[in-house]
DNA sequence: GTCTATAAGATGATAGAC
DNA sequence: GTCTATCATCTTATAGAC
């Protein structure tokens, strides 16, 4: 593979992120799992807070591609949900992963300030997205809910946070599309 | 204040618990609170995978008292859910706890065994509770709403949780009650 | 029950050779 | 870019005096 090396770094400390949380992985995790010295990542990330924020940072621009992704498709309002609810459904699924908006969330207080930053520009953008898209969708006819989109939106990404919190309390993943199941008829599936 | 020393431990730990989770605080953090020096909390708590499952086993046994305590009350099934959401709202809204069971999920594969344990028997019993009280709410024509309780609850649980937990994201709590009252309507309120 | 003292290990981080 | 070597600090935990 030819991925740079700050790349792989970057992969590994996410998904130990996803895994652990920020204060449960160290540098000598991702030094043991990439096969080189802890010291050699203070070359490509001068601090743990640096990583942490980059981590963020590149999170945050993904979800943002995501979205703009979804909104050039010409696909139903259904589509359009499902496809933003597919990455949720997938970590709660996987039962040992969280989503890195949550995780963050959840340490928020013990985290460097700019991952707080980024961790709550990170939802604001989430928020407004769903917000618009569900006022669109109801516009045009195709859902029916009767509080306002940007309260909607609010409850379905708690729901959706939720779920992949307690996906980890559970043995089972049987209650997951049930749930969503429940989130689309609240939307008048 | 007769407090014994143990209960005044978990009381800080606990707290502690709720504003960083397991992996960010210490028996420093206790000792210097508590004004004593940390070899002493060792015997209390001879270790921190101790002091975590005594944490845990106490809320799950405070949680079943609540539950149970509602049960005994003589008041109106919406009475009934609006106690059940009171802690929940109260976290929310304080924007820097989380809930004890939602942050031992959050760490789940970080932490002790036993307190797994406790985490997943927790979640199971408010959730057979909430399914429970649905059921009797639905059976007496109260609530109204067409899934099984189960999935309800389920989508209730982690409603609530998720809210407390983007709580940390929002720099307003405005949006809180709204949620909740998003959730009442999806019972009929 | 609490103290002092100490251990053994992990942590993030730096200096300087190659 | 990666290495060795080292650092100061923090962590949980133990031994033994009072």
């Amino acid at each position: 593979m030819g991925t740079d090396t700050r790349t792989q770094i970057l992969d590994i400390a996410e998904r130990l992120l996803q895994q652990r949380g920020y204060n449960a992985f160290s540098y000598q995790d991702i030094a043991d799992e990439l096969g080189i010295r802890k010291a050699s990542l203070h070359y490509h990330f001068a601090t743990k807070a640096a990583l942490g924020a980059a981590i963020a940072v590149r999170h945050g621009a993904r979800v943002g591609a995501a979205l703009q992704h979804i909104d050039g498709l010409d696909i139903s309002i259904w589509q359009r949900l499902d496809l933003f609810f597919e990455p949720f459904l997938m970590l709660a699924k996987s039962c040992n992963l969280m989503c890195v908006g949550g995780v963050l969330a959840a340490e928020s207080s013990t985290l460097p300030v700019s991952m707080q930053t980024h961790m709550g520009a990170f939802f604001t953008r989430i928020h407004a997205w769903l917000t618009q898209t569900l006022e669109a969708g109801r516009a045009d006819g195709h859902l029916t809910f009767d509080v306002d989109p940007a309260v909607k939106a609010n409850t379905i990404i708690a729901t959706l946070e939720g779920l992949i919190l307690i996906s980890k309390a559970h043995s089972s993943t049987d209650f997951i599309d049930p749930v969503i199941a429940d989130i689309k008829a609240s939307l008048g599936a």
